[in-house]
DNA sequence: CGCGGCGTTGATCTCTGTCAATACTTGTGG
DNA sequence: CCACAAGTATTGACAGAGATCAACGCCGCG
């Protein structure tokens, strides 16, 4: 682990707020882990014995039912860390996790942690602060899947990566189309009709270069309940 | 608080899985709080200072958008806790909670919980699978949200209820229609539509109380991909 | 060059939301 | 005790969003 590796580290809302020493014992002498894409970190049902920081790629968290369908639940990116709270209950994953992107990742032994919250309080604030921040991301998932059509989560979506609220941006598609689907909640095909809808909104598309005249312009659209009837 | 509230209190995974010392000292001597159906406990944004035992009664946790729609994020019933991870991200409830039939409530401070969690790790160890146990919930409901129809969700609704997997059983719609919709992520005309498709699996209707001739063919029905074309 | 994966586009169908009309339930006041 | 009003649930007709099925274009790779 470079010292890059350690600001990334750093920046995680599990391992940034704690003391450098409780960080350092954790994930300090963890050598970095390289995946390709398409390998599988661990399957729902598993025991769940270590969590994850993302120092590069993209991970997918999903769900299969019975008859072979997955729902994405999650995709982390670097500066994340994921499956931290997963430990405490009943000790099994909830959730499968694959890398979609070459990834490089830490991970971190549960035990060690385990021990580490038993000698050291203000790490479990920290871990408490993580679950929560994970808990407010599921629920303004099923906020935007009740409450938002295709194209406004699609825009949501845009607005994210864009991280700005307003003016001009130039973003790049993350990971595979079929997969952002899933992640908003809608087939591939539905996606490419969300991203012609917002053309008239100033959305062009090459490849995976995604370019947006103005961010707010999607704000907007994102915030107004109506369907965007007026916008060319 | 009378000996069956403390049973409850000790029957949640939070308070249950500690030292009886450390739950007489959170909620020892604290008053029940008794609320009326449609009041509010607090708002999304607001400071949270405190969190909650249900020890009768329904809560339901929601989100509302700017233009005043809103999505139930969850419903809440004796024995279950809530709102325990919102006090450690920025202190701020991320949903609104509101009273929807008549309840008791056990208001637990959030200041004398962080100091207790300092002192006690055990208590952090408890809380943590306390958010876990919400985030896996909350990772189930956009699971069903995304794969399932809305027949199927009420199915799993109704299987839940009657916590049995086999067998016939009378049950009673706990709380309005149109929450259990809302809940569903419908809205209450599909459930009214969803409730008559499930007629050919056994399921009958009469004011709140639905019978099931054979808990089994629902569990059926929902694991199944097919959409019931052969139930009759 | 040809193949395979991925993405787009088109036609069609199904589900759910919307709007409106109609019971049913409950509470109120004459 | 009954009439009426208000809130809640059901049913029908219709429209729209998104899924599905299928065809095609694009690009990278052997």
């Amino acid at each position: 682990m470079d010292p890059s590796d350690w600001r990334i580290v750093r920046s995680t809302p599990l391992l940034g707020a704690v003391s450098q020493e409780i960080a350092q014992s954790l994930v300090g002498n963890q050598p970095v882990s390289v995946y390709r894409k398409g390998e599988t970190l661990f399957r729902q049902g598993e025991a769940a014995d270590a969590f994850f920081v993302v120092l590069g790629g993209w991970i997918k968290l999903y769900r299969v039912t019975p008859d072979g369908n997955e729902a994405v639940v999650g995709v982390y990116r670097r500066g994340e860390t994921f499956a931290e709270a997963a430990m405490f209950l009943g000790g099994r994953y909830p959730v499968s996790a694959e890398v979609v992107t070459d990834s490089r990742l830490l991970r971190v032994d549960g035990r060690v942690l385990r021990r580490r919250i038993m000698e050291q309080p203000e790490l479990a604030l920290s871990m408490l602060a993580s679950a929560s921040y994970h808990l407010k991301a599921l629920v303004e998932q099923i906020e935007h899947i009740k409450l938002l059509s295709a194209p406004q989560r699609l825009a949501d979506f845009l607005v994210r990566l864009a991280s700005a609220r307003e003016g001009g941006a130039t973003i790049e598609m993350p990971y595979e189309k079929a997969l952002i689907a899933n992640r908003l909640g809608m087939k591939p095909e539905s996606l490419s009709r969300a991203l012609a809808k917002l053309r008239p909104l100033g959305v062009s598309v090459d490849r995976e270069q995604v370019s947006i005249v103005d961010v707010a312009v999607l704000v907007q659209f994102v915030e107004s309940g109506d369907r965007g009837e007026e916008g060319f």
